[in-house]
DNA sequence: TGCACACAATATGTATACAAAATTTCCCAA
DNA sequence: TTGGGAAATTTTGTATACATATTGTGTGCA
């Protein structure tokens, strides 16, 4: 990682913190970072900047930079919001979509395929970010886009275990989610906007059970300063 | 404006972008905005970066920075998204609002009414954006407030006109606007979540004329040139 | 006149040095 | 042992200098 540019470093730390390498609500130091990434300090604060703008991290003056936390609170108003969004932009990514997009949404899920037969978790969660992030896209809608931005980044974080099956039911879980995405695609591709919708709610019901047991499996890093004094009382 | 700070310096930059001071599409010279400032180019640049990931301005590699466009495909489905967000958020908002906000909310909207009393249309524009922040916050969802966040820039930037009343109906129909506000506040406080729903619709209904009005008649900056080669088809 | 190329001017990108703030360490006294 | 506070260390913030990329200009040639 020794002369990596601007945007590599960019995409590598969100990487990161979609897959969890960087835990929420963990301390990143400037140092460290700008001697990982072989930049200087100077171009290395500039993207905490532009990480803080998009959600992936918080900034606090004079105090450095968090990953974005992922506390209770918070993932109560994603399972809130996630399907409304994720519904809205399969309905106008099938409306908008171009012929260019439809491709690269394509290659995005014979990546993914090839990713959960290899059982490569990682790429799926990352292939599975992209696939969204790409219909997104599709649905040129920039004031929805920057809501889905935030959904994925915590969704993705939360599917970090969705991709590595334990027992056969779950395998069969993963590959249904295959074959979803496969009917979303056929629906955008044919301009079926209400298809492309409830398909999208239907892949949103699969996905739903299995991440709301990681939230509550998994440690909340962030605020368990916040649940100090309340120990009898969880 | 000799030796502002960062956090003033952001924060003008956003003031004149949503006021038009700086036009949608116009280029950000980083020398003379740093002398502007009494800053130097490094934190200058950070906070471009910041405004970039908030969707104020888009950056270019190696060709700076310009102010986020207004052309009539982003416009479309401005108009689109707009309602529905509002409604959710004013929804939410009535659910979760807390007294410390409320009061906040109160205190932006006398300062709303004082402006449009005393007809300083700059500051009208820029409480109303406040206020519609504030509700925004009170709603706690951060994936939703992601997208009222870029709603707004381009919100504020299309109701200048808006609060410069031309005419005796005109009048009226800020003063409609001002008394709305109102009842949004009273059923927010209430907690009548479906009322405030409502009356954010009813909200968007009085604006929307006045808006697509202000779409029509003036120029768009950023993409004159998309329209050089079609004169005779607009 | 029109075009291509080289050179100059301007703007952006990065590194380093230094300043300021926050955190930690350590010492001393109660 | 413990609490307070000053000094040292670490970390963040800013300015300047320099490197690189883009843009503008002028000259020569067809």
């Amino acid at each position: 990682m020794a002369h990596s540019n601007k945007s590599d470093c960019l995409e590598d730390i969100k990487g990161r913190i979609l897959s969890l390498d960087f835990a929420p609500g963990s301390d990143l130091d400037e140092a460290s970072l700008s001697t990982r990434y072989g930049l200087s300090r100077t171009p290395l604060r500039e993207i905490l900047q532009r990480l803080a703008g998009e959600g992936y991290i918080t900034l606090i003056s004079n105090r450095g930079a968090k990953v974005a936390s992922m506390d209770w609170s918070v993932l109560r108003t994603f399972f809130q919001t996630a399907p409304t969004i994720y519904a809205n932009i399969a309905f106008l990514a099938a409306q908008n979509r171009n012929a260019a997009q439809l491709q690269d949404l394509k290659e995005i899920q014979s990546e993914f395929v090839q990713a959960t037969t290899v059982n490569a978790p990682d790429i799926a969660a990352l292939s599975n970010y992209q696939f969204h992030k790409q219909i997104g896209l599709m649905a040129a809608n920039p004031y929805l886009m920057a809501s889905l931005n935030r959904l994925l980044i915590d969704h993705t974080r939360l599917s970090q275990t969705f991709y590595r099956p334990a027992d056969p039911e779950e395998t069969a879980l993963v590959d249904k989610a295959v074959s979803q995405h496969d009917a979303m695609i056929a629906a955008i591709e044919k301009g079926e906007s209400s298809l492309a919708m409830d398909l999208t709610l239907q892949h949103w019901d699969l996905s739903r059970d299995r991440l709301e047991r990681f939230v509550h499996a998994a440690p909340l890093p962030a605020n368990i300063v916040d649940f100090k004094g309340h120990k009898h009382a969880v």
